[in-house]
DNA sequence: TGTAGATATATGTTATAACACGTATAGTAG
DNA sequence: CTACTATACGTGTTATAACATATATCTACA
């Protein structure tokens, strides 16, 4: 038997093990959704990685956060915020302050052209994702969500 | 109500949509089996992108494949497969002929050091894929595959 | 032929990711 | 109040990703 999976990857032999197969269907689908989300945002001149920094910032409002709470909220590792916090400042999307409390930590807030450039994203990401995947139905997306849960909470127990 | 996603990215407010937390559910799961992945491999020097490509030349055999039938087969786009072809090569993992009838084409096989290497690490690989969701079933396994190629054939339909 | 177009790969350049290390501030035990 | 530790952030460096463009080879047709 040939999986759809297979055929994607124009791979003759079947895979090692459904545990296999399985962990190349989800880094396949992310990178086929991302690759919409890439395209998508090109012409704003954002990546991925940076639009969910201001969609974070957003939702934390006016207070903002620190360096740190915003890498433990994005959805992929990044091992150097700060640079990426710098280039979003550069180019005047986000603003940061030491905070005057405790002075080692750097508050960041999105700026009202940080926000200006989402209100312009909502739509089009909206509209992206429904593109991607509204075909499929709440039932299916429901017991989608609860597997990929599932595979984390499994992914995440010690050895 | 708050569902496990929110709660991994300490987020206080509900997704926009249910496609919303599906796309942010996939690539955090991505993000999460990946790092497993990487670090399994790092004490033997390699990536994830070139632990993949040195298992599709294994799969075609002595035969090998030409740079753009490596390209297609990886699971994540590459825009610059000579270049990591480059590097497998410098590593003596792969070898590199130009081929004799069609000299545009340059065929690349798998060199006993990298079958050597791969044979390293096919145990602890999958020792890893079994601890990251062994425990999910064949069941909820065969469902995960199944909506992922369907999320899959939905975004490639074209607008 | 021989010439335009298609295909396959390579190269140059810039931006970003990844890692190691360094600095500043705050809490804490003696 | 001093030294020690922990925490939060910044910087330097290298490797890789991403993009645009160039080169080589083949194919098809005038």
């Amino acid at each position: 038997m040939t999986t759809r999976l297979q055929a994607e990857l124009k791979q003759g032999k079947p895979f090692a093990s459904p545990e296999h197969e399985a962990i190349l269907s989800i880094a396949r689908t992310a990178s086929v959704l991302e690759h919409g989300v890439v395209e998508t945002l090109k012409p704003f001149g954002i990546t991925p990685t940076q639009y969910n920094v201001l969609r974070i910032l957003r939702g934390a409002g006016r207070e903002g956060l620190c360096r740190n709470a915003v890498r433990d909220r994005l959805v992929a590792r990044v091992p150097d915020a700060t640079r990426l916090l710098d280039r979003l400042a550069e180019a005047g999307l986000v603003a940061r302050d030491r905070d005057t409390a405790d002075r080692r930590y750097v508050t960041t807030c999105i700026t009202p052209a940080g926000l200006d450039l989402l209100a312009r994203l909502d739509q089009p990401i909206a509209q992206l994702h429904r593109h991607q995947l509204g075909r499929l139905g709440a039932r299916k997306l429901g017991t989608l969500i609860d597997l990929l849960a599932d595979v984390r909470e499994a992914a995440a127990r010690p050895e």
